[in-house]
RNA sequence: GUCCUCGUAGUUAAAUGGAUAUAACAGGAGCCUUCUAAGCUCCGGUUCAAGGUUCGAUUCCUUGCGAGGACACCA
């Protein structure tokens, strides 16, 4: 609940759901009379006629204007009453929530393959998990940030083949940079790929080397510790740029030998079943479908290296555990979730796939590591890197390393949470390196407009005395109606676990604020309007740096 | 074939069952001797189809069409 709302609330001395009319000229507040209607036995248009006249009565100075129009009564609020109410209410706890009661929550995601390329999907899936983590955090609960990496299985196989083929290539990269590495990896691995599915010989060979690193076999356990090594170093550069970081990492190779052994336990116990040499879970018997949980080589599939880590996870006695995943695992995770229910029954009600949706390259087709057609998150940053050094170098100002970074961050950042998570993303390169409109950049500019004020007007307090002024601009007070409303997207983004409410309304404020810079300017002001507009700009760029916080965007300076 | 998602301006996205369906980009027209024009103002242009429930449907239900995903030994 928003000041502003509460404060309506209470002046009317009902209980009433409120909202905004379309226009703004028609009022701040609207309230829709269908529900009082049907309670009281009138027609809304009735009821919205009684409403109106009943709130009139009560003079209350915060109500400008209330009529009723239809079924609606629209309140024109006072402008003096709104910056009073608004600008008092930002103190340091404002739009964060006390609902996450300190309650335990895990949130997976980032799980990159290791030996394999990181892509615009993987980036996303980042992105998307770190922001989630924050808006929690931000909503009361205590985050813990893991990550599951995938080093063991037919993915790593396929590398090691590839890596093997192209031995002397692999010695010359060893004192190359990390990103090279990386991409020698990530090439070795489409190498491997594209054999297995050559001939039946060179499949052999590539499921030997699953079965080799399964049995820690000596001939391969430098190169793979080596090749390891590279991919995580690189995936932690990446981490870092992106202002993400992991309390707990678990390993697929930690996972096998627990996963073998507590599916072979539950396959007594009647949970598993054998089945054309292989054990499965019956999730047909809930109306899902059957999965293989250990396949007829006796090897652990994916599916029984996720029990072991929810084993893993539960010792956290976590009260939700989040997975962020890819939404084509949607099914997948249903039946591992049932079948995890049967083995731990505590794990009931607390897995939770948060499934991400695709991001899908426009007039493209889909990307793979597999076949290497896919364009990297390094080189995707590269690109917009350079599209911010151009529009950087055509301005004024010189250019500056660490704001163009920020300013890429940002636009990468944004682009990837602005939609609702679980939607697919068609995403087009051009616009990802859009730095006007709905934007980081955007957002980020105006952060930089207000500490350019701000910058001019050294030896005044942003909060010194003033009386509000007798007249409030229009755009002044829709700003501080906005501002009022950070608190609804940062409690509505814990409760879906998407970022994307907070993103929108961001970018609304920002619409909001330049509206207000181009109608009144700060620095011409004289006396308490110009004290009370340093205070206005200040509560924006505190609730702009907030918010781009949970995101897990960084502002700027100027730009 | 079975099951799961999803179909909104030219494009990308919004909209607890509520007012004239919002924005951004692209297109057209304006605004810099005035706090940063990565900005602001204005203009056109949209709910896949057919039924149903409802005072009221982009939203809920049914069918059709279209797209994507999952469906045994990959992760």
């Amino acid at each position: 609940m928003n000041t502003i709302h509460q404060a309506v609330i209470d002046a009317i001395g009902k209980d009433i759901s409120l909202s905004h009319p379309p226009d703004p000229k028609m009022g701040d507040i609207a309230i829709g009379c269908f529900e009082l209607a049907k309670a009281e036995g009138v027609s809304p248009a009735e009821a919205a006629i009684a409403l109106a006249s009943d709130i009139q009565s009560k003079a209350v100075t915060l109500f400008e204007r209330v009529e009723a129009i239809g079924p609606y009564v629209n309140i024109q609020l006072n402008g003096q009453e709104v910056a009073r109410l608004v600008l008092n209410s930002l103190n340091d706890s404002f739009g964060t929530h006390t609902i996450g009661d300190h309650k335990k929550i895990l949130v997976e995601f980032g799980c990159p393959n290791p030996m394999k390329a990181f892509h615009l999907g993987h980036l996303k899936n980042l992105i998307t998990g770190e922001s989630v983590a924050r808006v929690l955090e931000n909503a009361g609960y205590q985050v813990v940030r893991v990550n599951y990496q995938g080093d063991v299985g037919m993915h790593v196989a396929k590398a090691l083949w590839g890596i093997f083929d192209w031995k002397d290539a692999f010695d010359d990269v060893a004192d190359k940079s990390t990103k090279e590495k990386a991409e020698f990896l990530g090439n070795a691995y489409a190498h491997g790929a594209a054999a297995y599915d050559q001939s039946d010989e060179k499949k052999a060979e590539v499921e030997a080397y699953n079965a080799k690193v399964y049995a820690h076999d000596a001939s391969i356990q430098d190169v793979y510790d080596t090749a390891r090594a590279w991919s995580l170093e690189y995936f932690d550069n990446i981490y870092k740029r992106f202002h993400t970081h992991f309390d707990t990492f678990y390993f697929e190779s930690n996972m096998y030998e627990r996963g073998l052994e507590i599916v072979q336990t539950y396959l007594k116990k009647g949970v598993f079943k054998e089945s054309e040499g292989a054990v499965i879970f019956e999730g047909s018997k809930y109306g899902l479908h059957d999965r293989v949980f250990v396949n007829s080589k006796g090897l652990p599939t994916y599916e029984a290296k996720d029990v072991a880590l929810a084993e893993q996870h539960l010792k956290e006695k976590p009260d939700k555990i989040i997975h962020v995943v890819g939404k084509e695992q949607t099914e997948y995770f249903k039946v591992v979730f049932r079948a995890l229910e049967e083995i731990f029954p505590e794990s009931k009600g607390k897995e939770f796939h948060l499934p991400g949706g695709f991001l899908q390259l426009k007039g493209n087709q889909k990307m793979s590591s597999r076949t290497g057609n896919i364009v990297t998150g390094d080189e995707l940053v590269a690109m917009v890197e350079d599209q911010i050094a151009r529009i950087m170098k055509d301005a004024e100002t010189p250019v500056d390393q660490n704001v163009c970074e920020k300013v890429t961050v940002a636009a990468l950042v944004y682009v990837m949470l602005k939609a609702d998570v679980t939607r697919d993303v068609a995403f087009d390169l051009e616009e990802s390196v859009s730095t006007s409109g709905d934007s980081g950049p955007y957002l980020l500019y105006i952060v930089a407009r207000i500490k350019g004020i701000l910058n001019k007007t050294q030896n005044e307090k942003i909060d010194g005395q003033y009386d509000i002024p007798d007249t409030v601009h229009a755009a002044e007070k829709s700003l501080l109606l906005q501002l009022s409303l950070y608190p609804s997207a940062t409690q509505s983004a814990a409760d879906q676990m998407d970022p994307s409410h907070v993103a929108r309304y961001l970018f609304t404020l920002a619409q909001s604020f330049n509206s207000f810079y181009d109608a009144c300017p700060v620095l011409k002001a004289e006396g308490d309007e110009r004290a009370f507009r340093l205070a206005l700009i200040g509560r924006v760029l505190q609730t702009m740096e907030r918010g781009l916080h949970l995101l897990g965007i960084e502002t700027v300076e100027r730009m």
